[in-house]
This record gives C-alpha cells, structure tokens and sequence, in this order.
DNA sequence: GAAGTTGTGGTCCGCTCGGTCCGCATATGC
DNA sequence: GCATATGCGGACCGAGCGGACCACAACTTC
C-alpha cells in the first residue's frame, strides 16, 4: 500500500523519530504532565515548536506517545521478564515484588512507574491516556495471574493474588515518590511473596 | 502568653478561617495542585486575593494547609475506626479495603484519596508535602498494624500484614482514577483479607 | 472625633504557558 | 533551472498564571 521505496518529495526531516520519542518518555516519566512545558521539551528533544506539532500534534499527544513507549518498552518488558520459563517462578515474582524497594535504596531514581504516575495524576483528566494505563495495567495483572497459576494456585485464587501482586506494586511505587521507609516497603513486598508462595 | 480575651486591633476579618479550609481541601483534592488556579481557589473559598496571602501565605501554602485538614479529618477519622473495640477486629479491615471498591461503584467520586493523590503528583516536588505524607501513611499503618495484631498474628507478621493494607489501600486508590475494573479492587482487597483473617 | 491598625476588593505586573505563523532551507520531479 | 513539497528555527500571540500593590472600609484605642 504505502510507497516506502520512493524517496518522499520535500526536505527530509532531520531528526530519529524514535530517539524524539524516547527524550519525551524520559522527560514526561521524571516530571509528569504539568511539571514538563514545551520549553523543556524543545530542550530534550533539540527540536523546534514547528516540527514537534508537525510530528506529534499537541502537548497531549506528545504525553500519550511517550506513555506508548513505556508500555512497549516498560511494561511489555517486564510481561516477559514474569513469563520467562528461564527463570523459576518464584524468582520472578520476587524480582518484581522487591524491585520498588531495590530502586528506592540502590538509586536516586525516584521516577517511579510512569504507568502509575500517569494514573494519578493524569489519568482522572484524560480519557485517552486512562484509556492506556488501563491496558498497561491489564497486561501486568494477565501476566501476573498466569503467573500464580504457574506457581500452583487455583483460578479463582491466582485471580485474587495476581490482583494483589499488581495492586501492591502501584502502592509502592506511589508511595517510594514520597519518601517513605525502604523498610515498609520491603514488608509489603514480603507479605505478599508469603501470601503467594508456598510455606513461604 | 497569647491574648485572647482582647478584641484584636483593627478591621476583624470577615471569613471563617475553618470554612476556608475546608473549601481549599475540596478543591485541591479534586483538582490537585496544578489542577487549581489562584482564580479557582478566589470562587470557591469567596475570597480576595489579598486575603488569600495576608491570611494564607503562597499557593503551597494553601495547599498545605488543606492537605493538614485531610489528615486532621480523613485519615485520623480512619485511624480512629480502625481502633473502634465497638466493632470487631475483622470487620474494621474489611471497611478499609472495601472502601475503595465501594466508592468506585457507588458513587461518581473520583477524588480518590487526597494522601495518595499528594503523594503521587506532589510530594516529590514539595519536601513539606512529602513529610506530611510520610506523616499520614504512618499513622495509617501504625493503625493497621495495631489491628492486625488484634487479629491475632505476632510482631513480625503484623508489621507485614499492616504494611501490605496500607499499600494495598493506596494502590487501589491510585489505579481507581484510571477506571481499573472494580473487579481487580475487589480481588486486592479479597487477597488482603485473606492473608489477614483467620481461615479467610 | 482623631489616630492607628488591620482586612478587603480590585487592579496591575512580569512572566510563562501552549500553540500558531512565517520566511527560509533542503529536498524531489520535471 | 524551476516548480513543488516538506522540514526547520524563531518570532509572535492571546491567555492565564502567581503574586504585589493600593485605596478604601471597618474596627479599637485614646
């Protein structure tokens, strides 16, 4: 259908669409929605208004294209991490049960989960962007009750703890960004490794 | 030390300081802190702006107070449920974790919880608002650890199982504002309750 | 009533916001 | 070379922002 073979009339644009989309994500994960203007995003990007609007639409697409690229990269990263048969099943639980807390000690990152970032504070506003975050979120809790499956559980009860698991997460993802004791997190994290675990 | 039996000097003030509070408090809970603009905060407390400063300080300020009234009146109001002996142990859990879910089903109030939404989009920004949100999740959770042993578990698992209500509760708050299926609230809680009650 | 003190409504300010527009640069097709 | 098409940097826009200021109103004190 499209004629990709035929060079495109007109002066070619000069910029990797795909590392503009990256700088949005990582501006748009660190700073959220209002804490970013387009100053900052001509700033991260090196591009000008003209070609942002040209390229991406407005502020609001720019946000949903970057909250795209973290589901793609992201979260679509860790559904393979939770279903690789690599790895035992209770080693990849831990690894994302213990993550928020491993980020909290181990970095200054304090970004958070863009997923939930956006569902805070954006997505109340903004149909498409709920729209995503739904998505991103059901896709974790799908691989997270396959998981428990995996690990032995009954429907009904992979079910309850996939939602538990995925829950837990955002808590702490949303907690960590106010500063709150490693420790507690580490005690969510555990107790849900106990209620999901066998003997634990 | 202060005199309160003299009439103070000057022109009194005409507002209800406590009302002005509470009318700061909605609208920043709805709207959060970008969400609100100085002309918001003007219509609903019915204020001028120099009132505003004079009695209030800055924007951050006004937030701040309303966010203190939150915890004044939310959180210690659920703290103090959470350690009525009028009502049994278990069914105090299961008000807490329903609550979300409930409010979601029953009601067009997508406020969520004012120290969930402080904690996400603010809190990271703003060290006071950080500490009174580590101040509110204290509290909660020394609540929620305090029944869990009432419940019947020892120390540890009730640090644990206090830790995992709390982050739970803010998760499910969190995810609610993205419309995430009442479905997944329900299962949350369900597995909280499970790993906190008794034969579940 | 005069003087002093404080609250109030309204106005004004400088700045930043998201978004648009225009003139020029750089390409292709003829 | 010339027409055409597209990308680009930067100037520009109206609106709204948080905040400061001022003249007047409403009090107490003397």
């Amino acid at each position: 259908m499209t004629e990709t073979l035929t060079a495109p009339r007109g002066r070619p644009r000069e910029y990797d669409e795909a590392a503009v989309t990256t700088a949005l994500m990582e501006q748009f994960w660190a700073h959220g929605y209002d804490g970013t203007s387009l100053a900052d995003i001509m700033r991260v990007t090196g591009l000008g208004k003209a070609s942002l609007y040209a390229g991406f639409g407005n502020k609001q697409a720019m946000y949903l294209r970057a909250l795209g690229l973290y589901e793609a990269r992201e979260v679509d990263g860790g559904v393979a991490m939770l279903g690789n048969a690599d790895i035992p099943p209770d080693a990849r639980l831990r690894a994302l049960m213990h993550a928020p807390a491993d980020t909290q000690e181990q970095t200054t990152d304090r970004r958070g989960c863009f997923l939930c970032n956006a569902s805070a504070d954006r997505a109340s506003l903004d149909r498409p962007t709920a729209d995503a975050v739904r998505a991103g979120y059901a896709k974790l809790r799908a691989a997270l009750v396959a998981l428990m499956g995996e690990l032995g559980h009954g429907r009904e009860a992979a079910e309850r703890l996939g939602a538990l698991a995925l829950t837990t997460y955002s808590g702490m993802r949303v907690m960590a960004r106010a500063g709150v004791d490693v420790a507690v997190l580490r005690a969510s994290a555990d107790a849900v490794l106990d209620a999901a675990l066998p003997k634990g």
